[in-house]
DNA sequence: CGCTACATGTCGTCC
DNA sequence: GGACGACTTGTAGCG
């Protein structure tokens, strides 16, 4: 990182400048300061002076930070424009973004820090023990749903919405199955009822199974009454398998 | 903001010694350097170095982000213990959450500059234009779902889930109304249908009604085939009204 | 662009 | 602590 500019105690001028130079370049811009923030769009907030960090990313997207707390205080995912201006002591920023259309505005009151400069990260992020990762070992041993079980589509699109994986039963019963890495809750057995009913309209010989790694009771309630079926699949213990079979 | 340091290009010592000073006084620490990322918990990830910004908070939740995106590349809320280690040239620090047990570590390859001190912050952050305050708005304005209602209930608890709210119409039937800042999509509408279900177990004269800005055209059919009703309204509209009238 | 469903979702809130 | 639902959810993937 060759390009690294650091100023304390900026002059309004500074900031300004700073800003300019980030967004001309694609540098990532981190302030350190006191300040106010109001936003309006979707919903509107606002939030007196306090001491806050904001990073400016070479994307636009914009990330304002209290001193506590995983989230950010205010956010925009994407900035289309920024309109800097001078108002007697104060400098008021606002992030615009076009659509929807969402504007955070702060109104610095004192900065202690801004910095900028090229970030170079070209590196592919890689996850795994996602819902993917869980659909992609049940495709190749379906075992571990129930026996005799045949996967014959995946993500399969019925316009109402998508189905997980859809196969058949020894029996010739249509199977769909319904994936969750996580617990399960009532909305999960109501997302996979709705496909099941969408089947059941012209053929009754289809059964719905949920696969998660718990689920709640109410939930537990809930695909009884519906005539479903709950099977308790943990991807964490499963990976073991799938890192030694693939 | 007096206790405020900064390190450039900080030898190991230094940054050790920072994050020891930070977790200690309940300072924010803020690093940008060349890193790498591993993750494992309730998925696992891993990221070849390159170049991101940490900040751990003074509540200890840790954010990491690459220079593009408004998400987060690794994070943790909360972290109950940090790890620091040397291995040879390399500093590897971990990031360890006890609920879930997950951990965040990090590898450092170049740290450009460390800094760390007390933000003070404890202004009160305020929204509008939430679902509360459509809520809030349509218990004193009924009218405006619909003639001759009367909302007797709010965020009524029926063990399945909560109504947001309920009420009667002229005709003596109840309702039940399901509320949504923004677009109505299938899930949202059978959320209101399985309250719907729950009290005509027991009476059938139910309304469900669903309010939002807008509607997808796939939750549209759902409504009518499942008898319900969607209204269409408005919150951005609405506030000026609220703000004559309250 | 609209729609659907995932997410290490996180977070408040109520039981 | 578990369950449930909102969120400025954001984001990917598909038609």
């Amino acid at each position: 990182m060759n390009d690294f500019y650091n100023i304390y105690n900026p002059r309004t001028d500074d900031i300004i400048n700073a800003f300019n130079i980030a967004r001309k370049n694609g540098y990532v811009l981190i302030l350190v300061g006191n300040f106010s923030i109001y936003y309006k769009g979707r919903a509107t907030s606002q939030i007196s002076t306090g001491d806050r960090i904001l990073i400016l990313k070479e994307d636009g997207s914009l990330i304002i930070h209290r001193p506590k707390g995983y989230k950010p205080v205010n956010w925009q995912p994407h900035t289309d424009r920024i309109k800097i201006e001078q108002r007697n002591d104060d400098l008021i920023i606002s992030f615009i973004r076009k659509k929807p259309r969402e504007t955070v505005s702060i109104i610095l009151n004192k900065t202690y820090v801004v910095y900028y400069g090229k970030l170079r990260d070209i590196a592919r992020f890689e996850m795994h023990l996602t819902e993917e990762d869980l659909k992609k070992f049940l495709k190749k041993h379906p075992e571990y749903i129930d026996d005799g079980i045949r996967i014959t589509r995946e993500e399969y699109d019925i316009g109402i919405g998508k189905i997980d994986l859809l196969g058949r039963d020894r029996e010739g019963n249509i199977v769909i199955i319904e994936l969750k890495k996580g617990k399960i809750g009532n909305t999960e057995v109501l997302q996979l009822n709705r496909y099941v009913q969408h089947y059941r309209k012209t053929n009754p010989r289809v059964r719905g199974i949920i696969i998660g790694s718990s689920i709640t009771n109410s939930a537990k309630i809930l695909i009884e009454n519906l005539k479903l079926e709950f099977k308790r699949i943990d991807l964490r213990k499963i990976s073991t398998i799938t890192s030694k079979s693939d």
